[in-house]
DNA sequence: TTATAATAATTAGCAAAGCAATAATTTGCA
DNA sequence: TGCAAATTATTGCTTTGCTAATTATTATAA
């Protein structure tokens, strides 16, 4: 079987479209918490990689370094995460989340978790593990001709 | 075979990466033409749906009317796209592509094309065209709750 | 050891997406 | 027919992404 180009382009337009929708969606569901889908991102990440610097939580999020200070400024003001300067470097800076954004985590969790349920309810569990699989592959694949530098 | 939560997630963040970073490469790859993945898109799908009303092409593009109506500010101003008032109704526009925007697409084909080819390089046909599939069914599902206005 | 490189966070400025509100028209129904 | 509701394009404002440039610090190499 052969990757016609009809089929890569397809791929891509659905890529985008469900990327935008999704994303309005979640936007919409976490609005009355005062939240997004990128902030929501951001602590999720915190709660699993607790004490980590803002560059290598970017790294783990997929997003620039710079748009990383924005949402954290706003989650800062927020009073949901504090950046503490780090004893082993003074460039870089620790972020902790605090108790409040822990207790909002949990809400935060359960709506994702029934948007997904709600979005993926007619998807057999074989093509989604499929589709990951394919979306990681392409993922890496992107992040080492991004650090290339090629192309 | 089951949905696990770990798996959608994990589908969630793969989709978010995957379309952050596909549309940062192909931004770049425009830059140097003064276009954008978001450009591109319009003057593709124009190329395709000649005679469009604005609604209509933000429609089959997945974004916000508003959303295109500054797209379209930009590629008037380039002098890719023309506005003319719609014979059959006094409030619409039909879009028009003018002659410099014809030449420029074949351009831009090319190289999209050769971006999808490059990052689907690895990726066997059967995954692409069932990750294509799930995806194309979640746009329309999604479609479909977002005109629901419910959830 | 000191000058140069690289790295971490930040700021500024731009693009593209969203929502909400508005004006001009068209549609539909009573 | 005529008035209310829906539709089309627009503008204003916000968020989130990017790149480029800046500052402070750390790492490297001559």
């Amino acid at each position: 079987m052969t990757v016609t180009p009809d089929l890569a382009e397809t791929f891509t337009r659905a890529l985008a479209s469900v990327s935008r929708q999704w994303k309005r969606r979640l936007d919409a569901q976490f609005r009355h918490l005062g939240l997004s889908q990128a902030r929501w991102g951001v602590i999720l990440e915190l709660s699993r990689h607790q004490d980590t610097t803002q560059i290598e939580l970017a790294r783990v999020l997929g997003i620039e370094g710079a748009t990383l200070v924005r949402l954290l400024d706003g989650l800062e003001t927020m009073g949901l995460v504090e950046r503490h300067p780090s004893p082993e470097d003074r460039r870089a800076k620790k972020l902790v989340l605090t108790e409040p954004a822990i207790v909002l985590l949990e809400r935060m969790k359960l709506i994702a978790a029934s948007n997904r349920t709600q979005i993926l309810e007619e998807i057999p569990a074989e093509d989604l593990l499929t589709a990951t699989n394919v979306l990681e592959q392409i993922a890496t694949r992107l992040e080492k001709m991004g650090n290339d530098e090629n192309g």
